[in-house]
RNA sequence: CGCGGGGUAGAGCAGUCCGGUUAGCUCGUCGGGCUCAUAACCCGGAGGUCGUGAGGUUCAAAUCCCACCCCCGCAACCA
């Protein structure tokens, strides 16, 4: 008989900087399940790889004075770096530079052109270069991109475009014929309802304002835009070219993907962009899209400027790979977003790994090392509580299976740990130490240790999937040849008499205290080198004006030292005093102050700046009570081009400290209104 | 009235669809037990008006209905 199929991918990663926690996370949940599903017997196929197009890119490698090419490769070997030491088995690794990616691209955008799906026009509007973003007038706040804020230019390009409303119809009626298509639930509405339903605009699939990219095959002067070729991974790495006779055997074999395991960020391409390219192809749908949520950090999106970025391989040195791998998929909710601290890293570390399975794990071993000479005692007769732990491991076995089937990889890892704690209950209720001291028992006591020896050897090849390094070692201290997923269909698997491996430190419990402040003086540390290499660099860059060699090999991470993240963290390059004075600061009260109905965050203000009274609107809703503003002395930028809001010029800005906690800068209530600012 | 999700012990969650035993679980906390083990393990206690409404339906509501408040996603509007 056949082996069923299984194919499951990550999202190819951005190879603009080192993937942070949160790039990590997907790619073991993928390998989790990917494991599982190789466990349960199914042929499986993972494929993961490296997003390495577009122009921030070409920005990155320009300013490491190397090649695109040379700048992705080197970023690209860093990705894969990590996932081969998070153990992630995958087994195929895409770039999108990869030859073949590129021409079958390619014919896939030819065959979208000349079947009348694409079609050229131009494209006008604000273009954010950092974003690669073009918005619409409505979009634009102010002059600055809505999504960094930076300054947005007008720009007109002649651009291929898709047309979606073509499909739409069918990609609705595919989305409610398949309610399970696109998981967790939640995310599905949002799509249909915001998008879809809305009214899905015709997507731009070509530039012309850089170059790295896939040349569009009839038009050298445009590159295909990151959808079109990002997504298509998922089918070029399996071979497939819509210019091909027969599909090969690897494509043919393994798709439709049985699920796409992606950021929610980028649920939209995957669940409304994709989809319809794939009608257009004439090619069945993937059978789910799971838009796995963030981990933040702390209360707060991870960002380098907060000094919380946690990386995966620094983790890794303080807790090991499979510590690393069982947070990310036991801290992990399933829909909501999950939040990482060194408390609860530890917390989970201690008392999951160490306590409850390390110390199951030592404790039953030594014992069985004292007591029966490092030999499987032979089972007894089930008495006492045996048959209620043999219940428990059975059904962690189900439990878990069910979870993993849905994609619960929380949850399911909860299943196996509650049978382990199970297990440790069983200990203190048979007292194996009080059965070794009366001859008379040693059957009894024989039984116990097998009980427990079997529950554990189930319990390590139930882990396999999460903690793979783990169980082998759990597998290999029990000396059992029985590693295979059918051997624990049946409690006993484990042979009396067989010789017992070595012992072995599973987890060694941390010390929280010195743990968590060899973190914080690591974090200081690091902010104090980044504000150093922040500062030399644009020294560097202003005095000399001369290209930065990007440091190769011995530097820890040349990647993100030369890779500005998010545009949150930027920080500001040096300005003259002529620069600074451009912008023109005055000091105002605030006369009256309103909510903007139907707005949640934006505030309508009456701002006296002496000379004149203006409207000024200001998104400090979620903060401020008009009523606390009312008087206040504040600073505000007065020659800001003006911006609608909601339908509300606004004519001015409050200077207030930006990020997730709003606060506004106010004055000394001496201050005279209109009173220039510097 | 944009769309969706959620408010359950100090924290994180389950239970809600298909109303019904003392509202569970993990962590934390307090007390006890044990000594095989990684100061680990086991037991017990305290701690909950299940967001609000002396609302509605019902013999019975965390669970169904209604109203309101708050939080979080997505979208929009962070000047």
């Amino acid at each position: 008989m056949e082996k069923e199929r299984f194919y499951i991918t990550t999202a190819i990663a951005y190879s603009s900087r080192k993937p942070h926690f949160g790039n990590t996370y997907e790619c073991i949940m993928t390998d989790a399940i990917a494991r599982f599903q190789r466990q349960m017997g199914k042929e499986v196929y993972m494929l993961t790889g490296t997003d390495e197009h577009g122009q921030k890119i070409e920005g990155c490698a320009a300013e490491a004075g190397v090649t695109p090419q040379e700048y992705v490769d080197q970023v690209s070997g860093e990705i894969r770096r990590i996932w081969d030491m998070m153990n992630v088995r995958y087994d195929g690794f895409i770039r999108t530079t990869d030859p073949e990616h590129v021409r079958r691209v390619q014919h896939i955008f030819r065959k979208f052109y000349e079947q009348g799906d694409i079609y050229k026009s131009e494209y006008e509007g604000w273009y954010c270069t950092p974003c690669e973003s073009f918005f619409t007038e409505t979009q634009v706040v102010d002059g600055k991109c809505p999504d960094c804020g930076r300054p947005v230019e007008r720009s007109r390009e002649e651009a291929y475009f898709f047309r979606m409303s073509k499909y739409v119809d069918r990609l609705i009626a595919h989305i409610e014929a398949n309610p399970d298509f696109i998981q967790p639930e939640s995310r599905r509405k949002e799509m249909v309802n915001n998008f879809l339903k809305a009214g899905l605009q015709d997507l731009c699939v070509s530039r012309s304002s850089f170059r790295w990219g896939i040349p569009v095959p009839f038009d050298e002067r445009h590159v295909i835009y990151v959808w079109v070729d990002a997504l298509s991974n998922y089918i070029t790495a399996l071979g497939y070219d819509p210019d091909k006779e027969e599909q090969p055997e690897l494509f043919r074999r393994f798709w439709p993907a049985d699920v796409h395991i992606i950021g929610k960020d980028i649920l939209r391409f995957h669940t409304i962009y994709w989809p319809i390219f794939l009608m257009a192809l004439g090619l069945p749908l993937p059978k789910k899209v799971f838009g796995h949520p963030w981990f933040n950090s702390g209360v707060d999106k991870m960002s380098k400027s907060r000094g919380n970025v946690i990386y995966a391989d620094d983790l890794a040195s303080l807790i090991s790979v499979d510590g690393v791998r069982y947070y990310a998929l036991a801290e992990m909710p399933y829909a909501a977003d999950g939040s990482i601290t060194y408390e609860s890293v530890v917390n989970r570390y201690n008392t999951d790994l160490a306590n409850n399975l390390g110390n199951l794990v030592s404790r039953t071993h030594a014992m069985a090392m004292k007591y029966f000479d490092g030999h499987v005692p032979p089972s007894g007769p089930v008495s006492g509580p045996d048959a209620e732990l043999r219940e428990a491991v059975l059904r962690a076995r189900e439990e878990s299976r069910r979870l993993m089937e849905s994609y619960h990889i929380a949850d399911a890892l909860d299943a196996i740990f509650g049978m382990l704690r199970r297990a440790n209950k069983y200990i203190d209720e048979t007292t194996p130490w009080a059965l070794a001291k009366e001859p008379k028992m040693r059957d009894r006591l024989g039984a116990v240790l097998y009980n427990l020896l079997e529950s554990i050897r189930i319990g390590g090849i139930l882990l396999a999937p999460f903690l793979p390094e783990t169980s082998e070692k759990i597998l290999l201290a029990l000396g059992s040849e029985k590693k295979e997923y059918a051997s624990t269909e049946v409690f006993g698997g484990l042979e009396a008499g067989a010789a017992l491996g070595p012992s072995c430190v599973l987890f060694a419990r941390i010390d929280e205290a010195a743990f968590l402040a060899a973190r914080a003086a690591e974090a200081e540390q690091a902010a104090t080198k980044e504000t150093f290499a922040k500062e030399s660099a644009q020294k560097e860059q202003n005095e000399k004006g001369k290209d930065r060699i990007a440091a190769k090999g011995n530097d820890r991470n040349p990647v993100e030292e030369r890779a500005p993240a998010d545009p949150d963290e930027e920080h500001p390059g040096i300005i003259g005093i002529k620069d600074f004075m451009k912008v023109e600061l005055r000091a105002g009260r605030i006369l009256s102050c309103e909510k903007v109905p139907k707005a949640k965050k934006l505030l309508r203000l009456e701002v006296d700046l002496g000379e004149e009274t203006r409207q000024i609107v200001s998104g400090i809703a979620k903060e401020y009570t008009p009523e606390e503003l009312c008087g206040k002395t504040v600073a505000v930028v007065v020659n800001l081009a003006p911006a609608t809001l909601c339908g509300i010029e606004s004519r001015g800005m409050l200077l207030a400290s930006g990020g997730d906690r709003i606060r506004v800068l106010f004055l000394d209530p001496e201050t005279p209104l209109g009173a220039r600012i510097r």
